[in-house]
Formats: structure tokens, sequence, C-alpha cells
RNA sequence: GCGCCCGUAGCUCAGCUGGAUAGAGCGUCUGCCUCCGGAGCAGAAGGUCACAGGUUCGAAUCCUGUCGGGCGUACCA
């Protein structure tokens, strides 16, 4: 926020005290106090080196002498200052890119951002994690985009491994040949099914050997692996794919292509899309034989394992090749880094992944560093926290997985009957559009008004609710306003008087428009989309508040009239901005 | 064991570069559809900010300790 009168304050101060670093930032005057704004005066005594109740004094001094400001007063060191209905207007909502700004760092204009997320395994569908990370990770990458930032949104494919292989393994035994359509499944519900299935078989062998050897009653059934016969044939059918046998590649080829095809399904529904997608098959090789020519940064140990050494960065030493020559997960990482790098020469990369991971990618970050790369520096991962249920975590062994497919059609299914109920001639077409936007937008939002770090519950009631503070309540209001403008006829193209809009009600919307580009640079600069949500529904209470008080198309005046609208359309711009920012899709009608 | 994160209203979460009476939504209870869309608005009840010390004019916020929870600490991914 930019207030010509705080603007002034602050040359006058810096001028009085002779310290030119002190900037006087307005806050918004909290509810029950008499002001539009405040400046704290508080933190900047220190700076200034001054008594905060005597900074507050000059600051009132100069300000009631000042023609923007209607009244001010001092409250401790709190200085609440009311402008005049005209000035306030004027540095607020009277210019729309004083509200939304075309770029809001253009400083930055030029970085480019490569933000990896998603990074799906193919043995199965995804579940409300994952739909977690999908929602953060494009609303970060649109969010980075509105600074004005570039962007190369990368996926992360990992297609490859045991895991992958288990479920090959359960598709020869149990598939009979037939595909998803023979069966009318989705691709990758139709291949989690046979690695379910395995799971299934594989626990039944080790119940067998325990039964045949009470010594293994201890053991880990992971340590049992490859003493079980259907883990065997995992491990076989990893081998061979490895030694590229033909037969393998192209039962792995055709499984792999089910299941992203249902993950193509399942990014559409949730708007996403990807620049470019890497797949752990054509990649995993690229960190291995860099990790073998460099003789520099990495040593071998004497049963000839690769390690680096960390210990410079207090996280110890660390395997990047097994003796036997196969690489690990973070080889593959420093790999993938590295191609990254040189395919897209950005000048900062990050990591969308779970919080689990955040000592994972200290020790890729600080090999990098290691290997001399200028650009360690920014790398960031952004860690989000794991998404529970009331009844506990979710664990796909139990059965207790929220799948993402399912999670997406009942919110439609119940955005339908709410919309249904209130439009019942509506036609289907209609019905489904408002019914997807409102579903969906009701979810994302759900998932992206929690602080991305914090382990959340998901309450499965609680997301259906489309009222209160959530994604609908602001779409709502979105649609109310554009049947407003629709209402409204235009006809006088007369000059608007930003002197009229005088309440309480209509000087809280003013100021708060004006937070809009700040809110926007603290997500971008946090990584966090949360703090959009928090400010669009304090936006939309603002608003209704407003708009329940005040009567905007039978205002007393045509003057009066006029400037409101105007007013409703600065907020329905930013809720309409906002929502985009977001991924969330705005309606005119719901 | 060590490391990181967390403990705020019945529930889910904000607030945490120290600052004005600790906020919101849901749930509970009261009101409001002759008037711009009630997916809304107004109001009430509900909190020793896990606990104990410390720093400060001032602590939910910073420091230390205790208790409780999560995650990590692989030649798994």
């Amino acid at each position: 926020m930019i207030f010509t009168c705080v603007r002034d304050l602050t040359a006058h101060l810096q001028h009085l005290y002779g310290s030119p670093q002190a900037t006087a930032s307005p806050e918004i005057c909290p509810p029950g106090m008499n002001g539009d704004i405040t400046v704290n005066c508080f933190r900047l005594a220190g700076p200034l080196r001054t008594n905060p109740q005597e900074l507050a004094d000059a600051a009132v001094a100069f300000l009631s002498a000042h023609t923007d400001v209607a009244s001010c007063e001092r409250i401790k060191a709190f200085v609440n200052i009311t402008l005049t209905c005209v000035a306030l207007c004027r540095d607020t909502v009277e210019h729309k890119t004083v509200c939304i700004p075309e770029r809001a760092v253009p400083g930055d204009a030029s970085r480019h951002v490569l933000i990896e997320y998603s990074a799906p395994n193919t043995n199965k569908p995804q579940h409300l994690g994952h739909v977690r990370n999908n929602t953060l990770g494009s609303a970060l990458c649109s969010i980075i985009r509105r600074t004005g930032q570039r962007v190369t949104a990368v996926n992360l494919v990992n297609d490859r491994g045991v895991h992958i292989c288990k479920s090959m393994v359960a598709y020869r035994r149990y598939g009979c040949g037939e595909t998803p359509e023979s069966h009318g499944a989705k691709g990758d519900h139709y291949i989690g099914s046979y690695y379910v299935k395995f799971e299934t078989t594989f626990r039944e062998q080790i119940q067998e050997l325990r039964k045949h050897n009470a010594d293994l009653a201890e053991t880990k059934a992971a340590d049992m692996f490859l003493d079980t016969e259907i883990g065997r044939a995992a491990q076989d059918e990893l081998v061979a794919w490895e030694n590229g046998d033909l037969d393998v590649r192209a039962l792995w080829h055709r499984l792999n292509s089910w299941v992203l095809e249902g993950f193509s399904t399942t990014y559409a529904r949730l708007g996403i899309v990807f620049d470019h997608t890497y797949f752990e098959s054509e990649t995993y090789k690229i960190g291995k034989n860099v990790v073998l020519q460099d003789r520099e940064n990495f040593s071998r140990t004497e049963d000839g394992a690769v390690v680096a050494d960390l210990s410079a960065d207090k996280l110890g030493q660390k395997v990047l090749l097994r003796r036997d020559g196969t690489s690990v997960y973070v080889t593959q990482d420093i790999g993938t880094t590295l191609m990254k790098y040189e395919d897209f020469r950005p000048d900062t990369m990050i990591w969308i992944v779970g919080d689990e991971q955040i000592h994972h990618f200290k020790v890729l970050f600080a090999i990098i560093r290691k290997m001399g790369f200028e650009w360690s520096s920014r790398l960031h991962h952004i860690p989000y926290g794991m998404v529970n249920l009331p009844s506990g975590k979710m664990k796909s062994r139990e059965g207790t997985v929220v799948d993402a497919d399912d999670l997406l059609d009942e919110m439609v299914v119940l955005a339908r009957s709410a919309t249904r109920e209130r439009h019942p001639t509506l036609d289907d077409a209609e019905l489904d559009k408002r019914a997807t936007a409102i579903g969906i937008g009701a979810l994302k939002f759900m998932l992206l008004k929690m602080n991305p770090r914090t382990t959340m519950t998901f309450d499965p009631a609680a997301a259906i609710r489309f009222e209160g503070d959530s994604g609908p309540y602001v779409q709502y209001a979105h649609a109310r306003i554009a049947s407003l403008l629709q209402k409204y006829n235009h006809d006088s193209a007369t000059q608007i008087d930003w002197s009229l809009p005088n309440s309480d009600e209509e000087r809280r919307i003013a100021v708060r428009c004006a937070m809009y580009p700040e809110i926007l640079d603290a997500a971008a600069r946090d990584f966090d989309p949360s703090v959009i949500c928090g400010y669009l529904i304090d936006l939309t209470k603002d608003f209704n508040r407003f708009y329940k008080k005040h009567s905007v198309l039978s205002a007393p005046s045509d003057a009066l009239k006029a400037v409101r609208i105007a007013l409703c359309r600065r907020v329905q711009q930013i809720l309409g901005d906002g929502l985009a920012v977001l991924n969330i899709e705005a309606l005119d009608e719901m």
C-alpha cells in the first residue's frame, strides 16, 4: 500500500531524524479503531533511535497539516489516520494498476524459475496427498508467473523400479491379457489393482514363510522380499528390464501408457499443464555417470562404493554408488538436476516435495554445491505437510487412502446438487460447467488455504460444505458482482466522483483492495498461496458487509450509483485475478 | 540417541521480522429473504495461546528446560 501522506511522512521523519533508511509502512486500521490506516511508531522508533510516543506525536503534527488527511490521532504509539475520501480512493481503488499491477516485481521480470512438482509413480492412481502437491505446485507456478517471472513447470514421472515391476508381475499372472477398456476402468486405477494384488500375494507368502520358520517372526517383511517367490519374480523382472529384455520392455511400455493416460485426465480435471515431462527411465543413469567421472569431489571406499564427504555441512558421508555400482535415489536426482539446468538454464529451481524429504534435499543441494556449481545457492525445496484424515493417517495397505478421482467426482456431484437446488431448470451442460468450477474450486481452496508446511487434517464433511471460509464463498461474491454489473445500465459516461463513497464499509474495501499487490508479493516470495486465500476471504467479507448494508443499483443518486459500481468492479477484478492465480475458476453465474 | 517441525476456542486452522481488547470458518444459540443472488448478513457463548522459567516498557511471537505428538536420521525411493 502506498499512500501519499505516508510517503510524505516518511520523507519528513527521515529529514527530521536524519535517518534515511527508516520507512513508515501503513497497515490496515484494526476494527473498532477510528481510522483507515495505521502507522506503527513502535516499529519506526527503533531505526530512528527515538522515543515511540514522541515520534507518534511528530507524525500526528505532520499529518494533521497534510491535505490528504481528514483527521488523525495517536493512541499509545499508533497513529490512526482517516483520509479524505478523495485521497483515500485516489491512492487505492481509483486507478486499476494501483490494486492490480501488471507485474508485482518488475525488477525480477527476467528471472526464470523452474518448478518441479507432482512426480507420480506409475504403479497406482493418485490420492489426496498428490492432489495437495498438484494444487500447490500449479498455484505456485501461476503466482510466480503473476509476479512477472518466467516459469517452467516440469513433471518427473517415476516410471521405473521394483515397485513398477510389482504391478507388471501381478498383471502377468492375473491380467489374462485384459485392458482397462475391457474392464471399463481408468488406466491408473486398473494398474493400481494389480499393485494391490501383488502386495496381497506377497503378504500371503510372508505368512507362509513365517509359518514354516519360527525364526522369521521378528524379521521385517521388507527384509524377506527376495525370499518370497513373488518378490523374487519382481526382482527378476527388474533385472530383465534393465537388460533391455524386449518382452519385458513391451509389457512395461504398455502398462505405463495406460497409467499415464489415466494421469492425464486427472491433471486435466485439475487444470494442470506441464511445460515438460521427464521420465525417470530416461534420466536415472545420468547421475551415475556424472558421479563416476567426478574423481575430484567424490571418493571410493575400500569396498568400492562411491561416497560424498559432506561433513563440512554436518551431513556426514553420503553413499552415491553402492559397492555393486548401482546408484541410489540422490544420485539420480543429481543427474536430473544437472539435466534440467542444461535444458532450461533457469535462474532458480524449486521442488514441491513432501516435508519428509527435507533431509534429502539438504544432501542434494550440498552435493551440487560441492561440485562447484555457483547456482547451487538458488535451489529451493518447498516442503509441504502430509494430509491426514480425521481417522488418522492415510495408508494404502489398509485401504484408507482418499482416491483423487473419486474425490473430484464427489465434489462435483455435491456441487451439482447444490446448484440444481438453486436453479431447477438449468440445462445439463451449464449445470456441469458450474458444478465443476464450484466442486473443484472448493477442493483446491480448501487445500490451499492452509500454510503449505502444516500437516493438515482433511475432513471430508468440511470439504463438501460450500460455505464460510471456502472457494465458493469467494466465487459467489464474484458472481453477484457480475450480475450487478450486467443489470447496471451504464448509459451515462459520467465522471466518477470519488468523494462520495464515504461509509466505513466502502472505506474498508478501498484499503483492502490496495493491499493486493503486497499480498501477491508475499505469496511469491514465501512460496505460500495461503496468504492469497486469506486475503480473498477478507476482501469478500468486506464486500458482503458493504453489499448488505448499502444499495448499489438503488443508490440515492446516480453519481453514488456510478461510484459504487466502480468500487464493485474493482473488487470483482481482484477476486477474479486472485482466483486465477490460485488456478481456481471464477464464475459470472452460479 | 541425535536432528528438524508442531502443540492457540468443542473441531479445522490463521496470527509467530516482539506491540493496541489473541482472530476466522465450522459446530452451538439469537435474529434477518415485500428491496441489487440467503452459497449471504448481524449478533451471542466459547481461550491459564501444552507447562515452567528467562529476556523486555511490552511475549502466542525471542531464549532455556519439561511434557506430549509428527517426521527424518539407508549402500529404500
